[in-house]
RNA sequence: GAUUCCGUAGCUCAGUUGGAUAGAGCAACUGCCUUCUAAGCAGUAGGUCGCGCGUUCGAAUCGCGCCGGGAUCACCA
């Protein structure tokens, strides 16, 4: 039993015998630093009962609880607030329990399976910094839920099949000459993302001679002129600017719509689909440069999968949930024979599941495809990360299953992230302001190594050490920047300024791990064996400081629990900044080799020691390494 | 327009299951390296928690209404 249970069950006790009060539940909070005491009772809400002044009412209750809890040292009492404070004794078991050893227990065999999909690219272009939030969402909360008792599969479904592969594979029959990523020496999914990038050009050189040709009246077909002259109509009676942006926006569409390239793409997706021999066979490498490409980003950024599913395989998949849907009633018919769901009892829309020609769309392979997850994993719950933008889709989705009946459905969630921005706002990869993942990661490494010579830092490592601690310090801070904020809300990111290696980082956090390494190993040269006894629990009066980083490390599994609760790596990156913080003052103002007794000194050595596994626990949790030296 | 998320220091963010005087970091200014690693520590300055009303002993936190911003609203993915 927690102090904490105890201490709500005591003060239940003391409600009743004082005031013969009938209260179920109370709860203490931490007491706020400017007043002494670890733990607060907030004595308003009992005022009813006890028909008594706040300080009585907060005396009564503490004096109670003081003769009846042994782990009570004294209180105090400020207006309606009783500050219990706990005796050094209880914190000094507690180390005793924790001392050397690690914050995070492995699973047990019999654990519930948690499926994650994250990732989920498309194979026609490089990662960018939105994924790189993705990818370290996922992960992170993978090593969350690992560390809180689950089972966890990572998976990540790869979008390699549809029009955008074709544009980029049609560019480079066009324009690539044969080149490979061997040839032009370049990562295959930057090679794949360059030819992308190609077919657009074109795609907006051709859409821009059609409406000069168009605005000069020559026409394909008379179908094409009919709806040109409609929306131009339209254009030159329109008023605000918005409007008339939004519509020379939709010209522009139906022009791309027209061009010859963009014919030649889609004529090819319907090669791929009829299983066209030579455009399957250009399709296979040209996703296999993509996918050698991604293996190493996703090694640079430390993730990785259990599984991947490939939507080419899953696309077709979720035909029979539409007759199963049909025939419970959960999905209707209309007249020109689409088939949709009807949600607007729940305050949603019609959503169409299968086209009038019998073809389907997104949400139905997506449907298909949780479906097969379900019969193939006996999963608790799955985890979709994925961007907020589509909290729509997945609100319907997870609907549409739970109405057809699906238990399972239940355990669906959308893990949801905000987007990235940068300072001119949002990354849009046509107009090139993208931030591309592997170029962000090596200037990372590059500023870390500047940083560190400027500072002369890590002289004696060799050179194999140094390139991987400036990877490790680099990528930590990367890393640290993106999970340390509520992964639902937006976050900025500003290239130029780029990422701080001071404060609130995880350089800073790194910094104090090796800190503490170092004094450990110099604690060892002087013969200070911390690790062979026993803590020594007797006669050591604790430095304030000292209960403040004890209560900080009891604090640990509830900020996991919670973190996993709420799948938010954010709490956890902040409780290790307040460790890390806490630990760096303490440094600073007590002396730890330099004590003159004994005992202090295993008993210092020993807390650093269990602060540096939190730490490392800790960071191990965002995916961040933590070094020996630096 | 409808739905939904958001608005806290100059900037980036914590704090939101209602509790005491709203906290960090960056940027600015002041000190501290012959002493366990200064990617550090200590300090100064910086706030109408978007605005208003309400609920409550008590509101940054809950409710309602405004103002401002993002996202979504296809037989696209």
């Amino acid at each position: 039993m927690t102090l904490e249970h105890t201490l709500s069950q005591k003060t239940i006790e003391a409600l009743q015998s004082l005031y013969s009060a009938g209260i179920e539940k109370v709860s203490f909070e931490k007491t706020n630093p400017d007043f002494e005491g670890d733990l607060t009772l907030v004595v308003f809400p009992f005022l009813k009962a006890s028909k008594k002044k706040p300080e009585d009412t907060a005396t009564e209750i503490g004096n109670y609880l003081k003769s009846n809890v042994a782990e009570i040292a004294s209180f105090n009492v400020v207006k309606g607030f009783l500050n219990l404070v706990i005796a050094d004794a209880y914190w000094l078991n507690y180390f005793k329990s924790i001392n050397g050893r690690s914050f995070i227990k492995p699973a047990p065999e019999n654990a519930p399976v948690v499926m994650v999909e994250y990732s989920s690219p498309n194979t026609n272009k490089p990662l960018h910094l939105g994924h790189v939030r993705n990818n370290l969402l996922g992960f992170s909360v993978s090593e969350i839920l690992k560390a809180s008792g689950s089972k966890v599969i990572k998976t990540n479904i790869v979008n390699d099949r549809g029009i955008h592969i074709c544009k980029s594979m049609l560019a480079w029959q066009l324009f690539g000459n044969g080149e490979t990523p061997a040839s032009g020496g370049m990562k295959g999914d930057h090679l794949v993302g360059k030819y992308y990038v190609l077919f657009d050009k074109q795609y907006n050189a051709e859409a821009n001679e059609l409406l000069e040709k168009w605005s000069q009246g020559t026409f394909e077909n008379e179908e094409l002129q009919l709806k040109y002259i409609a929306i131009s109509t339209k254009l030159e009676s329109a008023k605000d600017d918005e409007a008339k942006a939004k519509l020379k926006a939709e010209l522009k569409d139906l022009a791309k719509a027209n061009t010859p390239v963009f014919k030649a793409a889609q004529e090819m997706l319907r090669k791929w689909e009829a299983g066209d021999k030579e455009v399957r066979a250009l399709w296979e490498t040209m996703n296999g440069w993509v996918y050698e490409g991604f293996a190493q980003s996703y090694k640079m950024l430390g993730v990785d999968f259990d599984k991947i599913y490939y939507e080419s395989n899953t696309y077709i998949l979720g035909k029979n949930i539409i007759e199963d849907g049909l025939a419970k009633g959960v999905l209707k018919r209309r007249p020109d024979n689409s088939v949709y769901a009807d949600l607007t009892a729940d305050g949603l829309d019609e959503k169409t599941l299968l086209r009038s020609d019998g073809t389907s769309v997104y949400m139905t392979q997506d449907l298909g495809t949780a479906l097969e997850r379900a019969k193939e994993v006996n999963f608790e719950k799955h985890i979709y990360t994925v961007g907020n933008e589509q909290d729509y889709h997945f609100k319907v989705l997870f609907l549409i299953l739970k109405k057809l009946g699906y238990k399972w459905a239940d355990g669906l969630y959308h893990l949801s992230y905000g987007m990235v921005e940068l300072p001119d706002g949002k990354m849009k990869s046509r107009e090139g302001t993208v931030v591309d993942a592997d170029e962000l990661m090596e200037e990372m490494i590059a500023t870390a190594k500047k940083t560190a010579e400027e500072l002369g830092k890590a002289q004696d490592l060799d050179t194999a050490d140094k390139e991987h601690l400036y990877k490790t310090v680099g990528l930590g801070a990367l890393k640290y920047f993106m999970l340390k904020v509520d992964p639902k809300k937006k976050m900025l990111f500003n290239p130029a300024e780029s990422i701080d290696f001071n404060g609130n980082t995880a350089p800073f956090i790194q910094f104090n791990y090796v800190r503490i390494r170092a004094l450990l190993r110099k604690a060892k040269e002087g013969l200070h064996n911390f690790e062979d006894v026993e803590v020594f629990t007797h006669n050591i009066h604790l430095l304030p400081k000292e209960k403040e980083l004890l209560v900080k490390l009891h604090s640990f599994d509830a900020v996991l629990k919670q973190a996993a609760a709420e799948l938010n790596p954010s709490l956890i990156a902040n409780y290790v900044y307040d460790l890390a913080k806490e630990y760096s003052q303490y440094y600073h103002e007590t002396n730890i080799l330099k004590e003159s007794e004994k005992d202090l000194i295993m008993f210092r050595l020993q807390l650093s020691n269990t602060i540096g596994i939190a730490i490392k626990c800790g960071m191990g949790l965002l995916g961040i390494e933590v070094p020996e030296r630096m």
